[in-house]
DNA sequence: ATTGAACTACCAATCGATAGATAGACTGAT
DNA sequence: ATCAGTCTATCTATCGATTGGTAGTTCAAT
C-alpha cells in the first residue's frame, strides 16, 4: 500500500544484491510496479534513496537488538545479533545491507558513505556496551571482533554458497566474551 | 609496457574501490591511456577482464603466501596473511580485490563468481593446512575463523576509516591456533 | 605479406534526472 | 453544499551522458 515503503524494500534487497553502483531506478520501479519518475518523487537522487534505505536498515537492526545494557547474560546477546546476520543470510540469501554498501564505501556518495559509517558505529557501540556490562577486560576489542567477524563470515558463506561456513566462523562468537 | 598487465592494474584498483558494477571500459582505458576498443581487444568481456583479474590475484597472494606446511611456526604463517590484508588497508586504502567481488556474489557474470569462489577456497585450504600442520583440534573452523576475521576486519576498518579497528579485530588471528 | 595492437567511429541500450501533464483528494470560503 | 484552489502522487516523454560491445582502419614489427 504504501508506495514509499515499497521502494525502501526493493532499494534493500537490490543493494544487498548487488551494491549501491548494481541498481537503478528502473529496475527499482519496476520491482514495485511504478514509472522511474514516481521513485524520484519520493528520493530525487540516487543518493537519498541509499541513506534512506540505510538509515531504515539500521533502524530496524537495533530494534531487533534491544537494550544492550539489560539484564540479559551477554551469550544472549550475542546469539541475537548472530541470529540477525545468520537470518540474512539463510532466509534472504542475502548480504547484510551496510556490508554490501561498506564494501564499496569509498566510492559512494557521501550520503551514503556517511550512514553505512553511522550503521558500524552503533553495531559497535551496542556490542562494546554488551560486553562492559559483562565485565569484559577489552570491551571495545571484543566488540570490533565480534562486528568483525559476523560481517566476515556473511560474506564468505554466502560466496562459498554454504551456511556451515557461516557455523563454523562464528563459533568463537560465545566463547571470546 | 605491458598494455595488458596495466589494464590489469587498473581493473584491480577500481574493482577494489567501486566493486564490478562501479567501473567502466572507458575509466579502465583512460587509466591506462588508451581507447577503450583496445581493452575490449584484450578482454572481449567486462566477465573475461573481472575474472582475469581475480585469477592473477589469488596467484599473487599465494606467492606471497609460501608453502602452508612447511617448517615456518603457525604464528608467523598467520601474521604473512595478516600483513597481506593489512598492506591492502594501509598501503593501498583499499579493498581485498575478492572481499569487493564477494560481496556482490550473486550478481556478477559466472566466471567472475566463479574465480572469487575459488580465491576464498584457496585460502581456506591454505589456513586449513597451516593450522592442521600446527596440531590445531579444528582446523577447518580455524581457518574460516581466521578468513573471516581478515576479511570483515578490513571492510570494518574501512568504513570507520580507522587502521587501529583493523587491528583490534585481527588480535585474535594469534592466538586461537 | 602477415600479424598484433592500437586506433576512429559508431551502435543500441541504459543511466540518473527533469519537465510538464493529469487525475484525484483535500481545504477553505462562500 | 458547492466550487475554486492547492496538494499529492503518479504518469508520459524526453534530456544528455554513459554503458558494454562491434566494425573497420591504420601502422609498425616481423
Amino acid at each position: 500500500m504504501n508506495i514509499r515503503t515499497a521502494i525502501i524494500d526493493a532499494a534493500e534487497a537490490r543493494i544487498r544484491i548487488a551494491g549501491f553502483h548494481g541498481f537503478s531506478f528502473r529496475e527499482i520501479a519496476a520491482d514495485v510496479g511504478v514509472k522511474s519518475a514516481s521513485v524520484h518523487y519520493h528520493f530525487p537522487t540516487k543518493a537519498d534513496l541509499g541513506a534512506a534505505t540505510a538509515a531504515r536498515y539500521l533502524q530496524l537492526l537495533l530494534e531487533q537488538l534491544g537494550d544492550a545494557i539489560d539484564a540479559r547474560p551477554l551469550a544472549v546477546k550475542l546469539d541475537t545479533i548472530k541470529a540477525v546476520f545468520r537470518n540474512g543470510l539463510v532466509r534472504d540469501g542475502m548480504m547484510c545491507l551496510c556490508g554490501a554498501l561498506g564494501a564499496e564505501i569509498s566510492s559512494l556518495p557521501a550520503p551514503v558513505a556517511l550512514q553505512t559509517k553511522t550503521f558500524f558505529e552503533e553495531c559497535r557501540t551496542w556490542l562494546r556496551r554488551a560486553f562492559a556490562t559483562n565485565g569484559n577486560v577489552d570491551p571495545d576489542a571484543s566488540a570490533v571482533q565480534c562486528l568483525a567477524l559476523l560481517e566476515g563470515a556473511l560474506l564468505i558463506a554466502r560466496s562459498l554458497d554454504d551456511v556451515v561456513v557461516f557455523d563454523q566462523a562464528t563459533l568463537l562468537a560465545k566463547t571470546h566474551g
